[in-house]
DNA sequence: TACTTTCATCGAAGCGGTTCGACGATGAAC
DNA sequence: GTTCATCGTCGAACCGCTTCGATGAAAGTA
């Protein structure tokens, strides 16, 4: 493989000219320039990745780490995977993809030994282990998902609170009075998703305020669990008029069981949920709900890590950004 | 950060030694190796990634290329995902997971500048466009799909001729005599997807040796178009009693056509298709089915890049290797 | 004309490792 | 008592690139 040093040779020059020229931090007079560029297609030249790393202690990768948990519902994480890798191309960086099921030593290990310029974080915990690695890390992180304890680290999440709120506010607004809300599971909740409890919080606290009923009930992950856990929770409240459903793998399951039950919707029952745009197509899912916004919230991590990167100390204190939630409405609801 | 020259220093020992005890390439003595590894975890040494890469010309990275189409159903992907990232790491490697629109100059990108020591293709088409830069690569790459030419590449695939007999086979052995095949989208077949016409030759060959019919559509990829498709699909031909789905999408949207129009499985009509057991539990599929192992294909392409990239001389010739089709009977035919 | 800038280029050092050859000290073989 | 391996360690070279300081030439200034 052509080094920099045969491209040197070729073009009749210094090997740090040759550089001068790639980087363009120096001038160089057009004919030099003209023989480099000759030399540097001759020779089939491309910079080696490894050695300007090594000179310039910067690598171009991003780590992205996500895990796919046994009990998680797969398609659901890949809409962030997406929009991150395609804006970490844009801004001319790499995404080092690491699905360790130990989280805290993936981090470690990408970091500690420099392959990344700074790692993006997915499915974040409220007590999310791998935040003590990420806080001994050289390099800068983006988060997405709200942890308990945000100091020092940049956090994108869409604000379940807000949404909560919003679709309660719907649903009161129609005349509802009796709703359902099946939240994600409980495991979820007890490996501290936030998210879970955050929504419906924010949703009980609501129905307080108005005097009206939610009731929460967990989703399940995996059928046929997911199919049964729906009966259930239909056939305990029998005059709900309404369905809140917060959980990836039940709102696809949802459709089948309510045509099962021969339940119409909005006629018999109201139904909102959140779901991202892509999900809702894949799912084939008809119901108003609020956009969760993957592609934005990955995009804006990325943005966000990368100017931290270029700019360690201009970038200001860490962010937490919560993206105002949108409820797209498609008929589901009356 | 601390260097090897840290800890060097810290030891009393030479850098070299340093090294030597870390990669157990020359004997050290019990007393010096005390030393070195008191002083790396004093100092929390950890190798420079690129530094060792630059040195050993070994990235201990591979790299990931696969593309999400607009029109493709990106569940499916991430099935070959998973498994790929999952071998690499427990053989010791990291991916680098490439998503660019424009494949052959992703590869171009990450080969020629050393980022990677080898290369794993998902979705391999016909005449796959990355495969010229693929040639001309120096590492190894292992493809999952079957392209035109296979010249020197090590492939990885299901035998889909293989699996259209099984299920011609099948189905005609229950007295089956006019099936309906719905196979990938056009654009699938136009793009160069060649298990679209490998399955679809296959039946329709094994079909006419029988001297039964066999009728060929195309599917689709995106809703509403899945469901109107297999409406007129199964408008076109109502004395068919089997349905062989070849497409992802298609399957997904299935149960809730079938549903929609009264038709019982394996009853009014048999069914069967190809999917892996996790596709066929993320969208609640009770179909029998071939097995698409797309768990096995990645693995398998993982470990022979490994295999290839430890031993470029000692692994052989290339490799074709066509995965068996297994016939998961869920009862939905008869 | 002498002095200072600016331009274009070069040489050398450094990034953080690995590895080859050499070397002194032991212990074994003859 | 030599001679030879073996063991444990060191120094130096090298991997391929970037960057700092220096240098000579050309151009501008007084």
């Amino acid at each position: 493989m052509a080094t920099i040093g045969d491209v040197a040779r070729e073009a009749q020059v210094s090997r740090s000219t040759v550089s001068y020229a790639l980087s363009g931090k120096r001038p160089i007079s057009l004919e030099t320039r003209e023989r480099i560029d000759s030399a540097i297609n001759k020779l089939g030249f491309t910079v080696n990745a490894g050695a300007r790393a090594l000179a310039t202690s910067q690598t171009m990768v991003l780590g992205l780490l996500l895990q796919f948990h046994e009990d998680e519902f797969a398609p659901a994480m890949l809409q962030y995977v997406l929009p991150v890798s395609d804006t970490a191309r844009e801004l001319g960086y790499d995404i080092l993809m690491v699905t360790d099921v130990d989280g805290p030593s993936a981090v470690r290990r990408i970091t500690s030994s420099e392959m990344v310029d700074g790692v993006v974080l997915l499915d974040v915990t409220h007590a999310d282990p791998r935040l003590a690695a990420l806080r001994e890390a050289r390099q800068p992180a983006a988060l997405v998902g709200l942890p308990g304890d945000t100091d020092g680290l940049d956090v994108f999440d869409l604000d379940f609170g807000e949404a909560a709120r919003m679709l309660v506010d719907h649903l009161y607004g129609l005349g509802h009075r009796e709703i359902l809300l099946v939240s994600p599971p409980k495991h979820v909740f007890d490996r501290g998703g936030a998210y879970g409890w955050r929504f419906r919080d924010a949703a009980l606290e609501r129905a307080a305020r108005y005097g009206i009923h939610v009731f929460p009930y967990y989703g399940e992950s995996q059928q046929p669990a997911i199919n049964r856990s729906l009966y259930t929770i239909l056939d305990a409240r029998p005059t709900a008029t309404a369905i809140i459903v917060h959980n990836d793998a039940t709102i696809a399951a949802l459709p089948a069981v309510l045509h099962d039950r021969g339940v119409r919707v909005p006629d018999d029952l109201s139904v909102v949920s959140l779901y991202s745009q892509d999900f809702g197509r894949t799912f084939s899912l008809p119901y108003t709900a609020i956009e969760t916004s993957p592609d934005k919230l990955g995009r804006n991590a990325v943005q966000q890590l990368v100017r931290r990167i270029l700019n360690p100390e201009q970038a200001g204190p860490a962010v937490v950004k919560f993206i105002a939630p949108e409820l797209t409405g498609r008929g589901s609801t009356r």
